[in-house]
RNA sequence: GCUCAAGUGGCGGAAUUGGUAGACGCGCUGGAUUCAAAAUCCAGUUCUUUCGGGAGUGUGGGUUCGAUUCCCACCUUGAGUACCA
């Protein structure tokens, strides 16, 4: 009987769809385990076959954690708001919501076909308004919460209420805006209403604030800071520059702290571990005050170096810094505005990519040094960034590179500090083993001393204080998009009113055109149903607005992220319409134990998702505050581009050989053409384009035509592009799963070369011919020999360690030992087999599941117990021993393995192999390991 | 520039409490079967060799009886990050 894996691998998708084999309970006995994959945006282009890798291995995972006797939670869903949908429906006028309910039709389809074990029953998807109900719930969270620096969690809005109410703002030590005024119980009873509004508003979670955003001019929306990279979109490349808008953000630097720390306590890569850890950016320093000669104002400065304080020769002030204009004198005007207004005009890129050019600009006035009294120029320059720590620098020539460079090259002085250090080419930057000079009362003293006693001088004096400083900064959580959550918001005098949550979920409106309006609002702003009744509470036409009982509606969405900061939670309860999900389901699954997707992930997704859930936590919505506790980066599959030479300016190729003789230029041709020994199809490369149609080959002796490889990132334009249904179709899905695998680490970036999956197919063809006689099914039911279960239970022992190594390439190896040696051995017996095809099972699950049933099983071979592992099979009694001469294995010797030391020592000396290595010599040294190897020195 | 990771046959890769380098597969070579092809099966495939053997895991050094594995320096590639005060 022939393998017909499309026969075969139809029928138990239907079975398992049918039988709902992979429902998961949410009560049981049983342990649970929940492993889940970065659901996907449903692109248009349908998945190439990089897509699966991450889900064929937690797959696999999942499947042996079901073997192993867990309950095992395994979702998937789409992550379905997102630009490419929207960008399609500008061109084409068709509703984001009919593009993305094809594609996920498609994405559905071609998952199918894999064979995973999703429990379909608790799909997501973020644009669902059953499912965003629950984002804008969220939101709801975020702006009735304040952080509470002294409980350290976020807490609600009310209980912030209460302390104003008692004792004003003296006392709360909160997260909040920076420009906070300070009032007293009374002041806070007296203020208006607006006025409360306005206060409490910089200390909600979630705020309205004018801020310097990323504005993107071609896409028409902000975009976050990791949206952009190297100073372009990260989607479509386009120019990115500084405006100031209003627009809701996430306070989640309130959680830098607790996001640092919890690293600690998850299982994560670690290079994501480091670029989380680079993004929260704390320092550790001190916030420390100049008084500005001739005015009332101060500058304050972040330093991690307070102990160079004394080095201190002038200042420098970011050219957008506050107080610029204010403080310049007359005589420098004219300098000044000219420096502000050039920088101003440079993109963020250039300044970035123009690292090297000093430039700046004195402003004539002087800050008074807090401790010596002494007066320093106060210089801008834009080599201070506005967006961190105060915008302002003291600057430290003798010990910072930029200031040292900064000084060289306006003629500024560098005195210096430390003693012994020659600062005559470069800044000393190094803290270790220098000692302060020159500096008062911190003269002498090394750096840590140093660094504690001008902390302790500044708090005593009362210019400045220690302080830990953060790059992260808060997220900017508006978009001016229509394919996004509606934010559960309405304008009431200007101010943001959130809508009960019980009327939730506020449905995202039709618009007739998905482009910003012609006065510049975001695209809701096209909408004709967009108000609130406040009466009637539901959204009503924009005609009815009265800004009595009806009031205009918010008009930018959420971005991206929203939607997937919380859905992992979701998956435990998808359907209940009164919770995000259920106290005892939450309780339950707590959280994901693997989770696998992309390293692209892992300074957005990977952060606001930690954001949330601590949120929540803090809520006590959730009951942990990390939402993964292991994490894996699958990596890249890359394409193997074919290339085909043709000779310039003829309709001539050349093959592979033979270029050497021609100008040629080398042009990508379509993968498909060519086959595992390089050889292109003359013919389909001739159809392919009218232009090649009467092209000329000039081929090898052999008549082949032989292309170029070379591996390249998957993509339409380079034409290397694989598709999973054509695998799917010629090999089987369990090929497809079983090459992916094999391809090598799951963590390591490879290539796809589709010739190499006739290695695994043929191993299941003969995983296949093992159970048949011909035609015949025909399996002893005899027991197995001792050569036969030796094989089965090294296999059980090596598939077992790899699996929980998460090494799926080295078990499919493994695998194919074990089904060459079981065929040597001609061997058919049910003892023997069917351990092999639980092994195998989580790997290629339709061909174990029809050979499983074959054998007479009624139930599903994913339900059977994964065999256990007997050391006693594989106890030996010999060992072929490696004879090594100064460490060089020369030959090797069939001993037992009881012989002590010296009888082994003796054997080996004796031997007549080991007298024509030796030549004669004494040997100085025989280094006996029993049972490992014996080494003869001399 | 900084940080991290990785360099092993023609290719993907295997081997680490230091102990037979190249498992498994692709490709390639030869053979069997076939009218022929596909499929299948068998043998071989790191390099070199005077067929005894010798060399060999990016380069150079070190530790060790013994190093792909540990240490130092360098080279190359990839990823991340970048005026962070």
């Amino acid at each position: 009987m022939q393998y017909n894996h499309q026969e075969i691998e139809k029928n138990w998708q239907k079975y398992w769809a049918e039988n709902q084999t992979f429902k998961a309970s949410n009560t049981s006995d049983l342990p649970k385990y929940y492993v889940l994959d970065m659901f996907p945006y449903p692109s248009g282009a349908g998945l190439h076959v990089g897509h699966p890798l991450g889900y064929i291995a937690s797959d696999i995972y999942a499947r042996y954690k079901r073997h192993k006797g867990f309950n095992v939670l395994h979702p998937q869903g789409y992550d379905s708001f997102g630009l490419p949908a929207e960008q399609y429906a500008i061109q084409t006028g068709q509703h984001p919501a009919k593009t993305t309910e094809d594609n996920i039709k498609t994405y559905r389809r071609q998952l199918d076909q894999i064979g995973f074990s999703f429990d379909w029953s608790r799909e997501v998807r973020t644009s669902n308004p059953e499912y965003y109900k629950w984002t804008q719930w969220i939101f709801i969270q975020l702006f009735n919460s304040w952080y509470n620096k002294e409980s350290d969690k976020a807490e609600d809005i009310s209980t912030l209420i209460s302390i104003f109410e008692k004792e004003g703002n003296a006392t709360v030590n909160a997260v909040c805006d920076e420009d906070i005024i300070s009032f007293s119980a009374e002041e806070w009873s007296a203020f208006s209403a607006a006025k409360k509004e306005e206060i409490l508003l910089q200390y909600r979670l979630t705020f309205l604030s004018d801020t310097e955003v990323n504005w993107c001019p071609a896409l028409g929306t902000v975009l976050a800071n990791d949206e952009i990279v190297n100073g372009v979109s990260e989607r479509g490349g386009h120019a990115v520059v500084r405006k100031k808008m209003t627009q809701w953000s996430m306070r989640i630097s309130a959680y830098a702290q607790r996001l640092l720390d919890g690293l600690n306590t998850i299982d994560w890569p670690q290079p994501l571990k480091d670029s989380q850890t680079n993004w929260i950016g704390r320092s550790q320093g001190a916030m420390v005050s100049f008084k500005i000669d001739g005015f009332e104002d101060s500058i304050s400065v972040f330093t991690t170096r307070p102990d160079t304080i004394f080095g201190v020769s002038f200042m420098t002030l970011a050219p957008e810094h506050e107080l610029v204009s204010k403080i310049t004198t007359d005589a420098q005007k004219e300098a000044v505005a000219s420096y502000v207004e050039a920088t101003a005009k440079r993109s963020e890129r250039d300044r970035m990519a123009d690292v090297k050019t000093i430039s700046g600009a004195f402003t004539g006035a002087y800050a008074i040094h807090p401790f010596s009294g002494e007066k320093v120029q106060i210089w801008i320059g834009d080599y201070v960034l506005a967006s961190y720590g105060t915008g302002a620098v003291m600057a430290v020539p003798c010990g910072d590179q930029r200031d040292y460079d900064f000084a060289k090259h306006f003629n500024i002085p560098i005195p210096n500090i430390f003693e012994n250090v020659d600062i005559s080419e470069a800044a000393h930057a190094d803290k270790e083993g220098i000692i302060i000079a020159n500096s008062d009362f911190l003269s002498g003293l090394k750096y840590k001393k140093a660094l504690k006693l001008a902390i302790y001088e500044m708090e005593k004096r009362g210019f400045g204080y220690g302080k830990v400083n953060y790059r992260l900064r808060d997220a900017v959580f508006s978009r001016q998009r229509y394919w996004g959550e509606p934010f559960p918001v309405y304008y009431r005098d200007g101010m943001p009113q959130m809508i009960d949550a019980k009327y939730l979920p506020i449905v995202l409106p039709d618009v007739e055109k998905y482009l910003p309006t012609e006065d510049g609002k975001p695209p809701l702003g096209n909408a004709e149903v967009w108000a609130w009744n406040t009466k009637t509470n539901e959204v009503v036409a924009n005609e009815l607005i009265d800004y009595e009982t009806v009031f205009p509606l918010e008009l930018n969405t959420m971005p991206g992220w929203a939607g997937s900061s919380y859905y992992f939670n979701r998956y435990m309860d998808p359907n209940n319409d009164n919770e995000i999900a259920s106290k005892a389901n939450l309780g339950y699954w707590q959280n994901i134990d693997l989770y696998i997707g992309g390293s692209e992930h892992a300074t957005g997704h990977l952060l606001y998702a930690r954001f949330w859930q601590k949120f929540l936590f803090d809520k006590g919505v959730v009951p942990v505050d990390e939402f993964a506790k292991k994490l894996i980066n699958q990596g890249m599959i890359l394409g193997t581009s074919a290339f085909v030479f043709r000779v310039e300016n003829e309709n001539k190729f050349v093959s592979q050989s033979k270029i050497a003789n021609y100008k040629v230029q080398a042009i990508h041709t379509d993968v498909s053409f060519v086959n595992a020994s390089d050889e292109l199809d003359i013919e389909a490369f001739k159809n392919w384009r009218v232009e090649f149609k009467d092209a000329a080959f000039i081929t090898e002796e052999d008549g082949s035509f032989k292309v170029s490889r070379e591996v390249e990132k998957m993509s339409k334009s380079k034409y290397n592009v694989v598709n999973p249904d054509d695998i799917v179709a010629e090999y089987g899905a369990d090929a497809l799963r079983l090459f992916e695998m094999f391809l090598g680490p799951l963590e390591q970036t490879k290539p796809w070369k589709t010739s190499g999956i006739s290695g695994v197919y043929s191993f299941l063809k003969k995983l296949w011919k093992l159970f048949f006689n011909g035609e015949q099914l025909e399996i002893s039911d005899e027991a197995a020999t001792k050569d036969e279960l030796k094989i089965v239970h090294k296999t059980i022992k090596k598939v077992e360690e790899d699996i929980e190594n998460f090494s799926f390439n080295t078990s499919v190896s493994t695998f194919m030992i074990a089904v060459n040696e079981l065929t040597a051995l001609i061997c058919n017996k049910r003892e023997a087999l069917e351990p092999l095809l639980i092994l195998l099972s989580p790997y290629a699950p339709h061909i174990t599941e029809e050979l499983w049933h074959k054998l007479g099983h009624t139930t599903s071979i994913s339900t059977a117990p994964f065999p256990v592992f007997d050391p006693k099979h594989l106890i030996e009694s010999a060992k072929n021993y490696p004879i090594s001469f100064n460490g060089k294995m020369r030959f090797t010797l069939e001993l037992p393995l009881d012989l002590s030391k010296e009888e082994i020592e003796k054997i080996v000396l004796d031997h007549p192999k080991t007298q024509a290595q030796l030549q004669g010599r004494t040997p100085k040294k025989v280094i006996v390991v029993p049972g490992k190897i014996v080494n003869i020195v001399g």
